[in-house]
RNA sequence: GACUCAGUAGCUCAGCUGGUAGAGCACAUCCCUUUUAAGGAUGGGGUCCUGGGUUCGAGCCCCAGCUGAGUCACCA
């Protein structure tokens, strides 16, 4: 990194960290820092038990600072919160060196510093808890300026905002907006709920692969990879449950797993290319028994939330007190669009979907088309959880035949704020029925739907050694959480969502200056003119660039010796 | 993918009809012994997203591009 590629903030930190070293101080030490309390249990404790916090010592960042000549106040920020903390000259340095105050602390020190301090607490006079620092330890330097977000009374001053820059620097977005930390919590509480309530049944937690050589589960488009040892195209996973089930078959009656999946596809609001889904299967079970169990498993994450089943979710709250409404597809399709498909063939569907003004193309098949009229016309209709049930067995290529009507499958999906949340079946273990609709999906595809299954071969093999009857679910965890925490972004609830890669201005290497002449120590300067290519220098007015070269010289005290003009015209062959 | 809006100091944002780039915070120097989005004084800091065009003159107007946001479409 050159000099001149930093800005004065950041020139005026970097010396200050050689300051520091002069002062034989070591900005990074290595040693392990003695923590004994954090901000928010002091702040809880001190009120009702002040001797218990005659001696503390903790450590954090450096959020701001106010310097009063020989006190000065500071707030530092650990794991927990915020918490005042307070210097004296005299007392941080008792003896005649007062230089951990006067230089260290008042000028080497900034704001995003990693400090460590000892002392006692004590309210200060306008009644805030504060820390009285007998003892300051540097624990690291921070050498980039932080945004600086202020806050009074809930109001926030000049937070820090810009998307772009909160998703790809979350680590910043983290350090100064605290609420940001709130939600990835909570997605953990429920994560460790959900995994609490299924250890609690006996259920295993396994872990299958990722890498697929059969990209299998559900229906969409899979990332694609090769393997060089096998030289082999291998996929990156869609979903987990051919594997799971194996694992019922192989006899575990309860299996789950938390698993990235991964969906070549569009990504927005609320969808990301890598996302987190739990998937369940439970042994001589049926999706009725599903329906109980999921909305039982919903209750006790937003209860372990908010301790209570209402939740806001934008200008809406969503109640997910037991039990849930139960719809079947067919009626949710004639109530809202009053049109009864019971029994119709592909053509009526086509004709309905013409009629609906839906959109359907040639590729879909009777599945596709019932479910683009449920998707158009009834799903965003669903706002409080509803377990929308039954669907045609032609969309649902997993799922078993429904035991009063071959035509459907015991299938539900959970849907909550007009979007699919969950998705459960009685799985289908006839392996002969298995193969017959693997084998449609392959007539699908090669109508052209490029979503259409893959046929496993080795997963119908483990259902013809029998598996029993089994139900399960899969539940998205990212937009569980967005309903949970009332973010209306994906982004929000993925510490690092996909972004398009950063893109730097295309440079060339120092080599490409130094052969036409060009000095290696003004190559920096040539770069700082607005020049990456050696090439743009060509035909360029030499006494323009001397000018701009001298000139940045002198600006930026770099005290090199100037170039003559002779020399400057020689480098770009003027 | 379509449309709309935006991109100016480290951060948040002003910028008139096209005429010498501004504020607050942050930063630097100095003053101040319990302050609190602390205060006072002074100062430094800019590829106005990029590239073309119009113009005597462009942060502003026009065209193209890049990046982001919102809405819609596609996709589960």
């Amino acid at each position: 990194m050159n000099t001149l590629d930093l800005s004065e903030q950041e020139l005026i930190r970097r010396e200050s960290l050689k300051e520091m070293q002069k002062l034989g101080i070591n900005p990074f030490p290595a040693h392990l820092y003695p923590v004994s309390h954090y901000t928010q249990e002091i702040k809880d404790g001190f009120e009702t038990n002040p001797d218990a916090y005659q001696e503390v010592c903790l450590a954090g960042r450096i959020m701001s600072r106010r310097i009063m000549g020989n006190a000065s106040f500071a707030e530092i920020k650990d794991m927990q919160g915020r918490l005042q903390v307070y210097f004296r000259r005299d007392d941080l340095c008792p003896g005649d060196d007062k230089t951990m105050y006067n230089t260290v602390f008042k000028r080497l020190l900034d704001i995003g510093d990693i400090i460590g301090v000892k002392g006692y607490v004590f309210k200060t006079q306008m009644g805030e808890t504060s820390v009285y620092v007998k003892e300051l330890t540097v624990l690291a330097k921070s050498i980039k300026p932080l945004p600086i977000v202020k806050e009074k009374d809930g109001q926030l001053f000049d937070a820090f905002t810009d998307p772009e820059q909160r998703y790809r620097m979350r680590y910043v977005d983290l350090i100064v907006n605290d609420h940001v930390k709130d939600t990835f919590i909570k997605r953990s509480k429920i994560i460790n709920t959900m995994r609490n309530f299924f250890n609690e049944k006996g259920y295993l937690e396994v872990e299958t692969p990722i890498l697929q050589s059969i990209p299998g589960g559900a229906t969409a488009r899979p990332f694609i990879t090769h393997h060089n040892a096998l030289n082999i195209p291998l996929y990156l996973r869609i979903a987990n449950e051919l594997y799971l089930k194996r694992l019922i078959v192989g006899g575990f009656d309860g299996v789950y797993e938390f698993a990235k999946d991964f969906r070549n596809e569009g990504m927005d609001r609320t969808h990301n290319p890598e996302f987190t889904v739990m998937e369940i299967y439970v042994a001589y079970k049926d999706y009725k028994w599903m329906m109980d169990f999921t909305e039982e498993m919903i209750e006790r994450v937003a209860l372990a939330l908010h301790g209570t089943t209402q939740v806001q979710l934008g200008d809406k709250v969503i109640d997910f007190k037991r039990p849930f409404k139960r719809v079947t597809m067919i009626d949710a399709i004639k109530e809202h669009t009053g049109v009864d498909i019971t029994g119709m063939n592909e053509e009526q569907l086509r004709e309905v979907c013409g009629n609906l003004n839906i959109e359907a193309d040639a590729s879909m098949g009777k599945g596709k088309l019932i479910d683009e009229i449920f998707g158009e016309k009834c799903e965003h209709h669903y706002i409080q959880p509803t377990f929308i049930t039954d669907y045609p067995v032609e969309m649902s290529p997993l799922c078993k035949k429904h035991r009063d009507n071959p035509e459907l499958t015991e299938r539900f999906e959970l849907m909550v704020n007009g979007k699919e949340l969950a998705n459960a079946y009685s799985e289908l273990n006839d392996p002969i029925d298995q193969l017959e609709r693997f084998q449609d999906q392959l007539r699908l595809s090669e109508k052209g739907d490029d979503e259409a299954m893959f046929i496993d071969h080795d997963f119908v093999r483990s259902l013809e050694y029998g598996m029993p009857p089994t139900s399960g679910m899969g539940i998205g965890i990212d937009r569980l959480t967005m309903f949970m925490t009332n973010q209306a972004s994906i982004q929000d609830v993925l510490f690092f969502p996909q972004m398009k890669p950063e893109k730097k201005a295309e440079k060339d290497g120092d080599d490409k200056f130094t052969a036409m002449g060009i000095p290696t120590e003004w190559v920096p300067v040539v770069r700082k003119a607005g020049f990456n290519k050696a090439e743009e220098l060509k035909q360029l007015n030499p006494n323009k660039l001397h000018q701009d070269l001298c000139g940045l010289n002198k600006k930026m005290k770099l005290e090199l010796k100037n170039p003559s003009k002779e020399e400057v015209a020689a480098w770009i062959g003027a």
